[in-house]
RNA sequence: GGCGCGUUGGAGAAGCGGCUGAACUCACCAGCCUUUCACGCUGGCAUUCAUGGGUUCGAAUCCCAUACGCGUCACCA
């Protein structure tokens, strides 16, 4: 019998949709894809303080945007529900009532100071900072009158002492932990809420989970939540800790990615016009190598070849430039429509297209973007080429005076194309060009050269518009006129 | 500090004891193509796998130290 695999993605809603975030649960899609199992998303809402409707609302925007639809969860329900963990609260208590019955866990009246000052001594002796189990030999009935006498109160988990607890990591391997260096922990806090170590594992059990990958903070986490789970008998799932996700910050050092390190979450990027699959993509080839040469992989085609087996341990680094060139590429691939799609904003955004676009304005628009596309690692950086293009080049005077001191390339070109224009004023876009193809064959400097000696004659500039795509992009009229004044410029050359 | 993890080129990485005289991709450099840029194409880019020992006929691959980096030690997840 084949085991049926059902991965989880479990945010808490304390922010926008985090890079590292997505990739986790990229990670957890594709393997339940690649199985023919289940995803699915639950939040993790138990820190009030900072959870938000908004939080929640965004993280599945985001989920949702990137293409990794959940088969189970949040908003679309399933068998395992509910999905948000402050609904699930009697779940949670009535493992507590378990565990405290059978003296698995306990009552803990010490107060936050005596626990910073029992800290603080210990840190002091060089000791490991752990609880000190001041509260363990309380008896429950005892504890249980102090509580319904109002006394605040924590409850906390027994952790066995002297024993070796083995994660069995996918792809770390064997990694173990001694419980004396735990510490009994807080499994409810005062306020009866369960905090996250516990309340994950009896999600992930009652939730059936078979497989949980998550980033490699969590790593240290993990003995703690499989404690419980021997304690509440319950079987574990297989366990996956990816690495870390680290960026370069200023200085040039490599630390865990954060909002120094430039865009963190998933909205940003989308703002920035990237494409859903290039995030993919992107995130993926994050601490997973493919294994053959090709790096461009859709969505679908990583749910076939998406393995654990080639994660790596150590970490990743978020390199930019890669993700624009991924971008770039599907941009690139893109069609008509979605280019439009994605890039019509931005150009609204900018004012070239008026925000009910007319027929003409769309008509231009799907144009530039056509020919701007293989120019542009994402669609935000559209409306700066286009000005690029618009933006004119002077002819006048100065520039004039400076061909004296051209390259005699660049002044046999120019000498040919003044001669031309004297015999044939009239100028046209494809004269002009075909004007230029003519002094190519008769002065021997072709292409490159050609090119080359007009821009260094022309500005002394490096960059100068291709003809056809400036047509495009700036008008033709626009361009034309233009054109003649470069061109009278030349009548009075010499 | 304890515990844990990692260290292959500028970046992502393959590699799992001999087929690696270290794939592949990005970046970079050179050339071609192209009247700019870009795209595309061709070629170049680690005598070496953090360092030092050891095991072995043979190591980037196994073992032990050292160094460095990072993570984690919350009534946050």
């Amino acid at each position: 019998m084949e085991q049926q695999y059902r991965l989880r993605f479990a945010p808490s809603p304390t922010g926008p949709l985090h890079i590292g975030g997505a990739r986790s649960a990229l990670f957890n899609y594709l393997l339940a894809k690649k199985n023919g199992g289940t995803f699915i998303v639950r939040m993790e809402d138990t820190d009030l303080e900072r959870s938000s409707k908004e939080s929640e609302e965004n993280i599945k925007d985001s989920l949702r945007w990137l293409g990794m639809d959940w088969d189970e969860g949040i908003d679309v329900g399933g068998d395992y529900g509910p999905y948000r963990q402050m609904e699930r609260l009697d779940i949670y208590n009535a493992a507590v009532r378990r565990l405290l019955e059978e003296g698995k866990a306990y009552y803990c009246f010490c107060s936050e100071e005596e626990l910073a000052r029992e800290k603080e001594e210990q840190q002091a002796r060089g000791e490991v900072p752990k609880y000190g189990g001041k509260c363990r030999a309380i008896p429950l009935a005892e504890a249980e009158k102090r509580v319904a006498a109002g006394e605040k109160a924590v409850i906390r988990f027994r952790v066995p002492e002297g024993e070796t607890v083995v994660v069995d990591d996918l792809v770390r391997g064997k990694v173990s932990f001694d419980t004396d260096g735990i510490g009994d922990f807080i499994i409810v806090k005062s306020d009866g809420i369960p905090v996250y170590n516990f309340a994950v594992v009896l999600d992930d059990h009652t939730m059936g989970i078979t497989h949980v990958i998550r980033g490699e903070e969590h790593l240290s986490n993990t003995p703690r939540q499989l404690v419980l789970y021997d304690a509440l008998g319950y079987e574990k799932p297989k366990f996956a800790h990816i690495s870390l996700i680290l960026g370069r910050d200023n200085e040039g050092k490599l630390t865990k990615m954060s909002k120094r390190h430039g865009s963190t979450s998933v909205v940003a990027y989308k703002e920035q016009g990237y494409l859903p699959e290039a995030i993919d993509n992107f995130l993926a080839l994050l601490g997973w190598a493919p294994g053959g040469e090709e790096e461009l992989f859709t969505l679908d085609e990583l749910e076939q070849a998406f393995s654990l087996e080639h994660v790596s341990k150590s970490p990743a680094v978020f390199d930019l430039e890669k993700l624009k060139w991924i971008n770039g590429m599907y941009i690139r691939g893109a069609s008509g429509e979605r280019l439009l799609e994605y890039g019509l904003p931005f150009l609204k955004k900018a004012g070239l297209v008026s925000a009910e676009p007319t027929a003409d304005e769309m008509i231009w628009a799907m144009t530039v973007i056509d020919v701007l596309k293989t120019h542009i690692s994402c669609f935000a950086e559209l409306p700066e080429l286009i000005e690029k293009y618009r933006a004119a080049v002077v002819y006048d005077d100065d520039v004039l005076a400076s061909l004296k001191d051209c390259k005699e390339d660049a002044l046999a070109v120019l000498r040919a194309m003044k001669e031309k224009l004297e015999r044939n004023p009239k100028v046209t876009v494809d004269s002009y060009k075909k004007m230029l193809k003519e002094i190519s064959k008769e002065t021997g400097i072709k292409g490159r050269n050609l090119y080359h000696s007009l821009r260094v004659a022309k500005t002394g500039e490096e960059q100068g518009p291709d003809l056809d795509k400036l047509s495009v992009i700036i008008g033709r009229d626009l361009m034309l006129e233009r054109l003649k004044k470069f061109i009278k410029m030349f009548q009075r050359m010499d």
